[in-house]
RNA sequence: GCGCCUGUAGCUCAGCUGGAUAGAGUGUUUGGCUACGAACCAAAAGGUCGGGGGUUCGAAUCCCUCCAGGCGCGCCA
């Protein structure tokens, strides 16, 4: 990456400088060198500041600098310094490359090795099978599906977990309430009673019953039923899923039943008050927790812990979970249940993702499923999968997204998501119209097309074609440089949304991206006459479009060629 | 009361391992289409970075405190 490549020049000018004891006490780089683009882009193309130094050395940061500067012998760059930075402007020679880079990696040209193969489990969306998806589940499933995304290109070995909650009282409800839908379809005067599932959709499913309940029990019917429309509505979304784990399965494995006695063997189980209590207070948790209730039922945490035991034993080396932000109090006793079945509860990495609330009609409302309001399927159908994608993850995952349905449903042109998949459609427009016939309207004559197929399709297999950016203006070639520096600073981007689990920042940095190919478009002919300055701008934009076209389908959004 | 998250431009949000004049989108005002997509570009205006202390050459960023909002503190799942 071109910021570590100036970060390593500099380091080694600091030492050289260190060695020739003209830094004063210093004797070591103590603090890590951070390369940017400078504010003011008259200084340079990127830039490292040095003032750190002034604690250690006892100067003023400018001298410092100048002091440094005197070690670095610069090639294809320039340097000169502004106060405490070290300002770094690149030669011609510098864009080539990166050019030839891209067009060369293609799609992988943003790829980094930061997974380095480890296995990873990631569980996420995670819902019970009683009713369709609210919102939130739409942020939980944009972000656990792009997360995967990301940390499979670079280098994890990602596997992606649904936990279907089908074992708890819900489901008797959930049964109940649909025998209730069902009586009342066959004319019986029932009322729907209090505290069960009143939403429509289970009149939907009780329609389907009547019509062919093969041989199922309202519960188990209801449960297949929902569990069908949850996942039509996953891969309507571009969720992939590679197991759909039920947790009823943990019951019928006698896996809970196991899963307690390695518990018991831990010495951190004990019985009060005819229930028995985990003492994850040991662990750091606040309190004790129960796992089996004085009815002899387990409670949720039970099951959980035995789902957990169940995925380390699979030979996960990670585990992440996304979870809701109402959760949190949930993760000490998780962790301390995984350090009581002997396992590391650091493999264990949770993901709290804030809330999501509706604003409808001006009124906001708590994200729930249990009262009418508008279900994530409701909200793709008006919306789109893109730009529902795009909205719930252009924000980072500490900030509670506030839904405005209304203003959501009512927005085409001036959403984010739009502005970005223009560009890309606008890439690929340029890229068709360079091999198209043209038709001159006033003398209808055909005008020859600016490259021929063969042309094109030679120029784009052989990338040792060195692109040479002469001829150009100013304007133009500072559009182009920040173009190109725009699309190396992707990888360095990629890198740090996988670290720090954030595809927010891959939103922020299309809308960059695109804005900086809109302003090279706009100073910038493309097409000409002369055909080898037309390959060279066209390969430019093809770089902007790998670059481009990888960034939305690793967030998920599509990539139009035409809009 | 305790724990977690948030408070930055009219609005929605970046920036938070301390560094140049605090950024972007949107909204407002203005300019730009007889060649590759104007769903675009350019420019202007707009700020007590919730308040107050502290740490130091330097704080939106780190520490303390207070204020405001959200969420959690079940033998629910």
């Amino acid at each position: 990456m071109l910021k570590n490549y100036f970060i390593e020049i500099t380091k080694n000018a600091i030492n050289s400088a260190i060695k020739a004891k003209e830094l004063g006490e210093t004797s070591e780089i103590n603090f890590e060198l951070v390369c940017d683009v400078p504010k003011n882009k008259s200084f340079g193309d990127l830039a490292i500041n040095v003032s750190a130094l002034a604690r250690t050395a006892k100067m003023a940061p400018p001298v410092i600098a100048q002091t440094i500067v005197k070690h670095i012998k610069p090639e294809n760059y320039s340097v000169n310094v502004v106060a405490g930075f070290i300002n770094f402007k690149l030669e011609k020679e510098f864009l080539n490359k990166i050019v030839k880079e891209i067009l060369t990696e293609k799609e992988d040209y943003l790829k980094t090795d930061i997974g380095k193969g480890e296995k990873v489990n990631i569980e996420y969306v995670s819902a019970n099978p009683t009713g369709p998806f609210h919102i939130g589940h739409g942020r939980w499933a944009a972000l656990g599906s792009a997360l995967a995304n990301i940390m499979s290109y670079c280098g994890y070995n990602v596997f992606q977990e649904f936990y279907i909650n089908d074992a708890g009282n819900q489901i008797n409800k959930l049964a109940r309430s649909l025998e209730i839908r069902v009586l009342q379809l066959k004319g019986e005067d029932i009322e729907m009673e209090e505290g069960l599932y009143p939403g429509e959709y289970l009149i939907d499913c009780a329609k389907r019953y009547i019509k062919d309940n093969k041989g199922l029990s309202y519960g188990d019917f209801a449960k297949a039923d929902m569990l069908r429309l949850q996942k039509e509505l996953l891969e309507k979304f571009g969720t992939h899923f590679d197991l759909f784990f039920s947790e009823l399965t943990l019951y019928e494995n006698k896996e809970v039943e196991k899963c307690m006695e390695t518990l018991k063997k831990s010495g951190k189980i004990y019985e009060k008050d005819g229930a028995t209590w985990f003492k994850s207070s040991d662990y750091g948790d606040d309190q004790d927790r129960v796992l089996v209730k004085t009815d002899g039922k387990n409670t949720y945490l039970t099951a959980d812990i035995a789902y957990h035991k169940n995925k380390l034993d699979r030979g996960f080396d990670r585990l992440i979970n996304i979870w809701g932000a109402d959760h949190h109090g949930y993760i000490p006793r998780m962790k301390a249940a995984i350090e009581a079945l002997g396992y590391d509860s650091s493999k264990l990495e949770v993901i709290l993702g804030q809330l999501v609330n509706l604003i409808q009609d001006g009124e906001q409302q708590r994200m729930g499923k249990r009262k009418k309001m508008v279900t994530l399927d409701e909200l793709v159908e008006e919306v789109g999968v893109d730009a529902t994608r795009f909205w719930m993850l252009m924000r980072s995952s500490d900030t509670t997204i506030d839904f405005d349905v209304d203003l959501a449903k009512s927005q085409t042109d001036k959403n984010p998501v739009f502005y970005v998949q223009y560009a890309h459609a606008r890439a690929c427009s340029i890229l068709r119209k360079a091999i198209e016939k043209r038709l001159d309207i006033d003398n209808k004559t055909e005008l020859p097309p600016y490259l021929t197929k063969e042309e094109t399709e030679q120029f784009f297999k052989n990338p040792d074609i060195i692109p040479m950016f002469e001829n150009l203006s100013e304007e133009q070639l500072d559009a182009v440089k920040t173009l190109v520096l725009k699309l190396e600073e992707g990888k360095a981007l990629l890198y740090n949304a996988v670290k720090y689990r954030a595809p927010y920042m891959i939103c922020k940095y299309l809308t960059e991206l695109a804005n900086t190919f809109h302003h090279f478009y706009n100073y910038t002919r493309v097409l000409s006459d002369d055909k080898e300055d037309s390959l060279i701008k066209l390969s430019l934009v093809n770089c902007f479009r790998i670059v481009m076209a990888k960034m939305l389908d690793l967030i998920g959004v599509s990539q139009p060629e035409k809009m």
